[in-house]
DNA sequence: CCTACCGATCGGTAGG
DNA sequence: CCTACCGATCGGTAGG
């Protein structure tokens, strides 16, 4: 639903444009086809006004980016700082907040993309107020890591931004596989990886 | 170099253009800002020659992003497949893989840049090729964790689907990190992430 | 949120 | 590889 439901809605005020269904009609599009590649008529069209109508709800087309990214970010810092911050082993944290990672994931799935993908069509501040937030949340596995070193439930066998970095990417390439309609729950891709990044494939 | 000689190149017949320097200059421009945002404007300065004047080397834009990933994809299969394919232990040969990806990231960066984060700008038949080539490049992983699974040398834990999509993930991301000017070499974080795959990060 | 429109830029081509 | 150009589309705005 949502589809063309605003596109073919004919006239009717029952639902006025808002900016969040602005937002939820682009992170549609910006996640199906890139955010270069969709016009503010292909937009305009989904939410079923006319293209310069568009600018009484936003700012521009790259303000509405920043807007999808940076709280595309912030889902999950918001869950998973608490995780981090709270006392107990690093490793049992660790597999905390990639399970977090994982249900935030789940639930915006196409949000998560816009926002992992095309953060480096923003320029300038926008830019900037990006690479900031992303800061923050790559912070939070860089952490855990140094936190499971120091109490011993981590190995620093490996180099540890190496570790910390392969943590992430993992997590970050979830976000091509995942499928919220799969069989497998968020919970269980979030302790299958875990296991594989903390128990690691090998039999010895 | 390489950066302004072509576009301060004046006239002189010295270098003249040819499909590979178009190509060349393509992938650095792409890699930089990315596909859609690159006009043929930008890629014909690049070159030092007129717009219209690129037609008389490639075919099209999208042909051109065409060539870059499909080979693109295969400067890894290349080298990957034949490790794959030969005898010894899977985790033996999943560490030589995970090596070699890293060595031939380290002398494509930036197509390897375009290849992972721009085919799908790709439409139509020249996708279809691409998904192909993709999928040829992923079955290697996951012939290799099988035939861990088979000989033993690697667990079956975790589900084997997510432990491929793990190890294709991690080296997918460290196109993002990878510096060929960093300190550690390409072999060297190819063992530390090797490491953190078949090893894992845990204590116990 | 519509009408009416702006200048800029896009990929690509005909004919040398 | 240049000259000269095409129709289409771009993000955005003035004034209601």
């Amino acid at each position: 639903m949502g589809r063309k439901a605003a596109a073919s809605q004919p006239k009717g005020q029952s639902t006025s444009v808002t900016p969040d269904i602005i937002k939820v009609e682009a992170i549609r599009l910006f996640s199906e086809r890139g955010y270069p590649v969709i016009g503010m008529r292909d937009l305009s069209e989904a939410v079923g006004i006319l293209p310069g109508s568009l600018y009484a709800h936003i700012a521009s087309k790259e303000k509405l980016l920043l807007d999808i990214v940076a709280s595309g970010v912030r889902n999950f810092t918001d869950v998973i700082a608490p995780i981090v911050e709270r006392d107990g082993p690093a490793d049992e944290r660790l597999r905390e907040a990639i399970r977090a990672h994982m249900r935030v994931l789940a639930v915006t799935l196409d949000q998560t993309r816009v926002t992992f993908h095309q953060w480096h069509y923003l320029t300038n501040d926008n830019l900037d107020q990006m690479v900031a937030v992303r800061r923050d949340y790559e912070m939070l596995f860089k952490r855990l890591v140094a936190e499971g070193i120091e109490d011993g439930t981590l190995l620093g066998t490996s180099r540890p931004t190496v570790a910390t970095l392969s943590i992430i990417g993992v997590l970050g390439s979830a976000t091509e596989w995942f499928s919220p309609t799969g069989s497998a729950s968020a919970d269980e891709i979030g302790d299958a990886i875990a296991d594989v990044l903390t128990l690691g494939l090998g039999t010895r």
